[in-house]
DNA sequence: ATTGCAGTATTGTTCAACAATCCAACGATG
DNA sequence: CATCGTTGGATTGTTGAACAATACTGCAAT
């Protein structure tokens, strides 16, 4: 350890070389597919049929299993297959009780965020705008995603990071439980311009309160639409 | 469909009859393991030493390894094996970043959470109280976890309380890397219980100000013990 | 309409094998 | 003497096949 070692010090931290297993592949796969609905909630994915598609065994397939099921991406029914995770009316509560538990805070402890995770909520407001523009609706649901998201990003913590993603993804099951992207999306982006304003100018309880209404509305759409759909599905 | 079928609707809820594989199984043994520290954080899990131990093929104990790197209690190094997981003092900063979050909150909205919940904190802080009394310190950890448990619960989602179970569970992991039972939770017992008055009390702000010291209480002496001792290593 | 009972398909789990990779030890090199 | 290349052994990564256990379907019997 000589005073050379300086070089290597200076270099940036190790940015995760980490090789990824194959069921860590499969799994990023399929979480893609179920999040951008390629694989309707509900389905049952047949280890068989999967493993042959993409080339892996079926041991491997069910670490993936494995994996999803703990992100309540899938559901593992005993000696009945794993399916794609399908959100009832109490999901959805529950899924924006924690919305609320978890972005409101952080946007009213937003005074002290840094700077760039502002910004960031700021760059996801446009890129629904410009969504929008282009009459992306879908993307413009992921847009949406990754605004909230940021407002998550402001309790600058890898965890809730990480749990936010989570409860986001699932709540874009919802979403493909009912195929709605138009309606369920487009009157949100002038709040969620409005909630970054707010933000920007360091009044983080406009945004909070902004937020809240916003969060209010979505969950009666969403619940209302659900309790109705079932009321047809039980006829 | 008869009339008759009233005697059905009266019966309890299907509370959990899910017959569980023996992946979830051994996982549930593991993590009892590690919360307890009879796996030492960093110990390395041989795949073939655990599967003869306990009685499963290597595949089957894979499964719940992947379970159980996803709740961070162990931590996958490709082609090096499985290990407890051993949080640094970044960690720690980390995990009180996030039980802020999610703490200091449901206990501001402890207003609108039903009687029962409260009951559980001030319960959590009597069993606490006991195992003083009979100078049980480990279990004293255990029921301040439960006390933190019970007030993650007041924000009612059932996917904040899970979170909140992993996080209070990696917590207790930093205790394992520097076994120091006593003197860390001995003079919280206190703060516990003021805690829970003013919260019985319907004074939400005071039992969040008191939570907010605890916690900057435990983060501080947490850090400092993990500098010392990286300190220490080093040499 | 409900129950009982095949037969079939799928998952649950194990096992054995091999490839890929890491790691420690050794010696070669400057 | 510190560093580097090589080699051999140990462990994980992944596969394929096999069998057991369970769920589901359809049909016969009541």
């Amino acid at each position: 350890m000589t005073a050379t070692d300086d070089h290597i010090d200076r270099l940036p931290a190790p940015a995760m070389v980490h090789a990824t297993s194959q069921a860590e592949r499969v799994a990023d796969m399929l979480r893609a597919f179920v999040i951008d609905g390629e694989l309707a909630p509900g389905v049952r994915l047949s280890e068989e049929k999967l493993s042959r598609k993409y080339e892996v065994s079926r041991n491997t397939l069910r670490e993936a299993f494995r994996l999803l099921s703990r992100e309540r991406l899938l559901v593992h029914r005993m000696h009945r297959g794993v399916f794609v995770a399908h959100p009832d009316g109490e999901d959805v509560r529950d899924l924006f009780k924690a919305r609320r538990a978890l972005e409101l805070p952080a946007v009213r402890g937003a005074a002290r965020a840094p700077e760039p995770l502002v910004r960031a909520v700021g760059a996801a407001v446009e890129a629904g705008e410009a969504a929008r523009a282009e009459a992306d609706w879908w993307r413009m649901g992921s847009a949406n995603m990754h605004f909230h998201e940021a407002l998550g990003a402001l309790a600058q913590s890898a965890r809730i990071n990480e749990f936010m993603r989570q409860v986001l993804a699932e709540t874009r099951l919802v979403f493909h439980v009912m195929a709605a992207p138009r309606e369920f999306h487009d009157p949100y982006l002038p709040w969620n311009r409005r909630i970054h304003l707010a933000l920007a100018a360091g009044d983080t309880e406009t945004a909070a309160e902004e937020l809240s209404e916003y969060l209010a509305t979505s969950e009666e759409q969403l619940t209302t639409a659900f309790t109705e759909m079932e009321r047809t599905a039980k006829n």
